[in-house]
DNA sequence: TTTTTATAAGACCGAACGGTCTTGAATATT
DNA sequence: AATATTCAAGACCGTTCGGTCTTATAAAAA
């Protein structure tokens, strides 16, 4: 990696976490300056707008993210484990991450709604390979008959992604982790329950 | 209500529905005067300061809802028809809300929670409010013989919030209700199952 | 080792930012 | 009807915004 790559990465790593916490529109050039120790010149050199770095940062930050996801369920077997496993990954990343301020696919979902219509797009593209991402571990759950064959993996995929965000966001409006550990014991609990075969 | 008394309240209805859809930190004061068809000495006569402003909304707003809140649980008196009532509520509110741009209390924590402590503490106050109706509703419930006396209501309530604002998050990013349709569904199997004697 | 290229610094730009203050007009009070 | 008060307009302020461009230097290629 050249010297110019690498200065572009650190910039990524930091303007994703800056981004996380402070918000698209929070963060001002002057921001991302500052956590990076650069100058206006050493960013522009590499992005050619705050939008453009806004969009590559999210990226950045998800590609992060999905490759835990990826090595979380390829570590399993079974397709309840799968998921659990999945639910592993998200929890850790809530309480110790790399890139600190929450869930990037939430913060960015939330701010980009009414108003970025790009980043609302890669947001859309992050969440459908999530909730891809869950049915196919329960689609392949079924054909093994770890499954049951009544479960509809999209709507499953659609309350465990709803509950564990919910619950992110509870968490860190109270600085308090317990409310995505009950959102954890309740999927677990509602997997053994209603799709365990 | 005077003149200057009712300029008030169209600010704070117009502000806290600008605030809702692009953010505090993603609306200026220029916006404000855009919707409001005021100039600045017309905002600034009844608000000290932006900050002011953008905390007397998000109050004004989550006053909003928590009236129509209170009238429907209200109107019911079996404790699951009046969680039901409430979920019916926000249901309606997300969908034609008199205030757009979606949950004003989702939008608000995770905008305020890295960066906003003032606004944070209001958003922890109206999640205070919001848990405490739901476990009084539950408690209510158990006394009566109506929900089983093994739930653990301060628990439901995390599980009930958290899978009705994850949920809206993900109808908003697509643009697409069905996800909090299917919020909704869930909740209500899950207390016909787990609540209900 | 020399030459070329890539890289980051930082002065500079116009526009937009949040906020102040004076002033004329509209509204209440008497 | 006369007076006192409230209210909103909008010019104005210094600061910060996102973005450009030239230039010295460091890194890579020859």
């Amino acid at each position: 990696m050249s010297k110019g790559e690498e200065t572009k990465a650190k910039i990524l790593q930091q303007a994703a976490e800056l981004f996380n916490q402070q918000g698209y529109a929070g963060s001002s050039i002057s921001d991302i300056m500052r956590v990076t120790g650069l100058q206006k010149g050493g960013i522009y050199n590499h992005f050619s707008s705050k939008d453009e770095l806004a969009l590559q940062a999210f990226d950045y930050a998800i590609a992060q993210i999905q490759k835990l996801y990826r090595d979380a369920w390829r570590s399993k077997r079974h397709a309840i484990e799968r998921l659990q496993a999945i639910m592993g990954v998200f929890h850790r990343y809530i309480n110790h991450s790399p890139i600190k301020g929450g869930c990037p696919l939430l913060n960015t979902a939330i701010e980009s709604d009414d108003t970025h219509p790009a980043l609302r797009e890669r947001a859309q593209k992050a969440m459908n390979s999530w909730r891809e991402l869950i049915c196919l571990i329960i689609e392949k759950g079924i054909e093994r008959r770890e499954v049951r064959p009544t479960v509809n993996a999209d709507e499953f995929a659609t309350i465990m992604i709803a509950i564990l965000e919910g619950a992110v966001m509870m968490s860190k409006l109270y600085g308090d982790a317990i409310h995505l550990d009950r959102a954890i014991n309740h999927l677990n609990d509602y997997m053994e329950s209603q799709l365990r075969i």
